[in-house]
RNA sequence: CGGGCUGUGGCGCAGCUUGGUUAGCGCGUCGGUCUGGGGGACCGAAGGUCGGAGGUUCAAAUCCUCUCAGCCCGACCA
C-alpha cells in the first residue's frame, strides 16, 4: 500500500467536539468520522484496525469451539414479545413500523434469535453449543458519549452457549472466561474479571473485564490483600464499628432551621455516621423510602438487583411533600408505617442517631433504630468508598475508574424457555438447555486500546492490530535510490506477509514522521540519502523511540523478525 | 430526562457585550519557485446561506423568540 492512494485524512488538531483521547485521537489520526452523535463512520484505517480486532476475537471463540453465524439485525416484534423484553427493554430499543404497519426492532443483543435458531436442537447429544457472531447492535443510549466508547450502533461479538445441565454451563462460562483473557491479552488489554451486576439481561453469575482508564464508566472496587474485585455495583466491604452516641427514651425533637444538608447538620454536631439519610423514591409507581447512614452513598443498581425493580427514580418533590408532610432536607422514617422502608445494614443496631423529623427546620436526636423505626426490609445497597476494608481479608480496598470491555454471564433457561427450546435427555426426557450470553465491543476495545496507548504524538498500536505493522518512510521521494529501496523493500516485506505502507508521499519528512507516530504504527523504517549512502537505513521502534541501523540487505529479515515478535506478544 | 456549555470556509479560533462599509486570523487545500532527516520559506489563488426559521430595525454574525444539532456532568450499558 503506498500513503499517497490511502484516505488518511489526518488533521493537525481534533475538533472541538472531541474530548476523550480516543475520540481526538481517532479522529486526527484519520480512523474515523462521527456522522451524529454516537454513529462514527470508520474510515480505511479505522476498519483495519477494527477488522483485526475482530479477529483476534474470532481466532479465540474458535478455539473454545465457538461456530461462528451472522444474524439478522432487524428483528419482529413478536420475537421479543415472546420473552418479554419489547416491554422490559422500554426506550433503550429502536422500533421502527413497516409498510405493513409491522413492528419490528433494530437488536440490541440476539438472545432471542439464537435461541429460535436453538430450536433446531433435538437431542442432548447436540449439546454443548457455543455459538457466535460479530454483529451490529442499535440501543438508543440516552447519552452517547466518549468517541466510540459509548455509541448507539456498535458492532458486539456476542455468544451463547446452550447445555444440558448447570455443569455444562459453568464449564462453558469458564470456557469463555479463559477465552476472554486471552483475547484482552493479545490486544495488551490489562483486563481484570470482576464481579458484576447482571443488569437488564438478567442472569446469576456475572463477570465484566475491565480495563482502568479515566475515560470509563464504571468504578471498580479491589483489594490490596487477596483478589477480590468487584463492580461497585455490588461490592461489598467489611464495616468499621461505630459506638452508639449515648440514647434517650424517645426520639427528640430539636430545631434545626436552615439546615438541609448531611453536611450542614454535622456542622450542627452530629457527625454524619451518626445520621440516617433519608431518602425518597418512586419505585414502579409506588413512594419508598431508602435509609442510609448519613456518610453512605445510594447506589441505585443494588436496590434494583435486589428487588427487582423495573422503574425507578428520585420522587419529586411534590409528592415528597403531601407523602410526609416535609421538604428534602428534614425527612426522615420515624413514625412512618404506610411507605416501605428499605434500610442498609450499616444501620443495623444503631442508636443515638439523628433523622429528620418530616416537618422543615425540624430534626429528631435519640433515634434508635430498632425501636423507633419500622423497617420493611435490609438490603445492601450502599456504595463503597475507596480506604474501606476488604470483607473477606480486611486489606484496603481501592476504587478504580475502569472501561468495561466485555461481559459474560450465565442466562439460565429464561431465553429458552420464553421460545420452547427442548431436547430429549439419554432417558428420553425433555430438557430445557441452559444458556450463557457473552459480550465484547468490538469498537469500545478498540477505543480501550487506545485510551491505554499513547503519548503525546499520538496512537501507539500493539502489533496484532495495528492499521499496518510497519512504515517504510521515504525522506526525500525524488531521490531515485532511496525509492528503489524503498519499492524493494515494500514488495519483498508484502511477499513475507507483512501489513506494509511505503509513505512515498511529496512532503517534508517531519510531517511524515508526525503522521507516522499520530497513526501509531508499530515499526518505522526511514528510507533518506544520508543512509542509502552508508547502505544502512534507520529502524524506530514506535513504542519506546528505540531506533537501530540495519544494512539494506538485513532489512526484510529483521522487520518481519519483528513484526513476528510483536504478533506473538501476550499481556 | 435534569444541570452546564457550544454552533462563524476542511480543522482550530476572533468578531457578538455597545447592530453600521467588502466577516477576519492561524493551519490545511490549489498553482508556482526555492527546499528536503522533525509539521520550512516566499509569490499567487480558491473556499463562508455566520446551524435553521421567524421577528425587531433604515441596517442583524451581533438584539428578541422559537427550533435543530453537538459536547460535558448526573440517572442507564458491550
Amino acid at each position: 500500500m503506498r500513503w499517497s492512494n490511502l484516505f488518511i485524512p489526518t488533521l493537525r488538531e481534533a475538533p472541538a467536539e472531541a474530548d476523550a483521547i480516543n475520540h481526538r485521537l481517532l479522529l486526527r489520526g484519520g480512523f474515523m468520522r462521527q456522522l451524529q452523535s454516537g454513529h462514527y463512520s470508520m474510515l480505511p484505517l479505522g476498519w483495519r484496525v477494527h477488522e483485526k480486532i475482530g479477529e483476534v476475537i474470532r481466532q479465540e471463540m474458535n478455539a473454545i469451539g465457538g461456530q461462528e453465524f451472522l444474524l439478522p439485525a432487524m428483528h419482529q416484534a413478536s420475537l421479543w414479545q415472546q420473552s418479554g423484553r419489547w416491554e422490559s427493554m422500554g426506550d433503550e430499543m429502536f422500533r421502527l413500523t413497516d409498510r405493513k404497519g409491522a413492528d419490528l426492532a433494530l437488536g440490541m443483543t440476539h438472545e432471542e434469535v439464537f435461541a429460535t435458531l436453538s430450536l433446531e436442537l433435538a437431542s442432548y447429544r447436540d449439546l454443548p453449543q457455543i455459538w457466535y457472531q460479530i454483529q451490529w447492535k442499535f440501543r438508543d443510549e440516552p447519552r452517547p458519549k466518549a468517541g466510540l466508547l459509548r455509541v448507539r450502533e456498535f458492532a458486539m461479538k456476542d455468544s451463547y452457549s446452550f447445555d444440558i445441565d448447570d455443569a455444562g454451563l459453568d464449564a462453558s462460562f469458564d470456557r469463555h472466561h479463559d477465552a476472554y483473557q486471552a483475547i484482552f491479552s493479545r490486544l495488551d488489554l490489562d483486563a481484570i474479571p470482576v464481579q458484576a451486576s447482571s443488569g437488564a439481561m438478567g442472569g446469576s453469575a456475572s463477570v465484566e473485564f475491565m480495563v482502568a482508564s479515566p475515560a470509563g464508566e464504571d468504578d471498580v472496587v479491589q483489594c490490596s490483600g487477596c483478589d477480590y474485585a468487584a463492580n461497585v455495583e455490588r461490592a461489598t466491604a467489611a464495616l468499621a464499628p461505630v459506638a452508639n452516641r449515648p440514647g434517650s427514651n424517645a426520639p427528640e425533637p430539636i430545631p434545626t432551621p436552615g439546615i438541609r444538608t448531611i453536611k450542614a447538620l454535622a456542622e450542627a454536631g452530629h457527625p454524619p455516621e451518626h445520621q440516617i439519610k433519608t431518602l425518597v423514591y418512586r419505585v414502579d409507581g409506588s413512594l419508598v423510602l431508602i435509609l442510609l447512614r448519613g456518610d453512605h452513598a445510594f447506589l441505585e443498581q443494588k436496590f434494583v438487583d435486589a428487588t427487582g425493580a423495573i422503574e425507578m427514580a428520585p420522587a419529586e418533590a411534590d409528592e415528597i411533600r403531601s407523602a410526609l408532610g416535609a421538604s428534602p432536607g428534614s425527612l426522615g422514617a420515624v413514625g412512618v408505617s404506610d411507605l416501605t422502608i428499605y434500610a442498609d445494614p450499616g444501620l443495623e443496631g444503631r442508636s443515638g442517631m439523628t433523622t429528620g423529623a418530616n416537618e422543615d427546620d425540624v430534626h429528631l436526636a435519640g433515634i434508635d433504630i430498632a425501636r423507633d423505626i419500622a423497617v420493611d426490609r435490609w438490603l445492601d445497597m450502599r456504595g463503597i468508598a475507596e480506604g474501606e476494608a476488604c470483607s473477606s481479608c480486611g486489606g484496603t480496598l481501592t476504587v478504580t475508574r475502569c472501561i468495561e470491555a466485555g461481559h459474560i454471564f450465565k442466562l439460565g433457561r429464561r431465553y429458552s424457555e420464553a421460545m420452547g427450546v427442548s431436547v430429549l435427555d439419554a432417558e428420553g426426557e425433555s430438557r430445557v438447555p441452559t444458556m450463557g450470553s457473552y459480550g465484547i465491543g468490538v469498537g469500545r476495545a478498540m477505543a480501550a486500546i487506545v485510551e491505554t496507548h499513547h503519548d503525546d504524538a499520538g496512537m501507539i498500536w500493539p502489533m496484532c492490530v495495528a492499521p499496518f505493522e510497519v512504515v517504510l518512510t521515504v525522506v526525500k521521494v525524488d531521490h531515485e535510490d532511496s525509492m528503489a529501496v524503498a519499492e524493494k523493500a515494500h514488495d519483498d516485506l508484502v511477499a513475507a506477509g507483512i501489513d506494509v505502507i511505503l509513505d512515498d508521499r511529496d512532503g517534508r519528512p517531519g510531517v511524515k514522521f508526525a503522521d507516522s507516530e499520530l497513526v501509531g504504527i508499530p515499526l518505522r523504517v526511514t528510507i533518506g540519502p544520508r543512509g542509502i549512502d552508508n547502505g544502512m537505513l534507520e529502524l524506530t521502534v514506535r513504542a519506546t523511540g528505540d531506533q537501530e541501523d540495519v544494512p539494506v540487505d538485513d532489512l526484510v529479515e529483521r522487520v518481519t523478525e519483528l513484526v513476528h515478535e510483536g504478533r506473538a506478544v501476550r499481556l
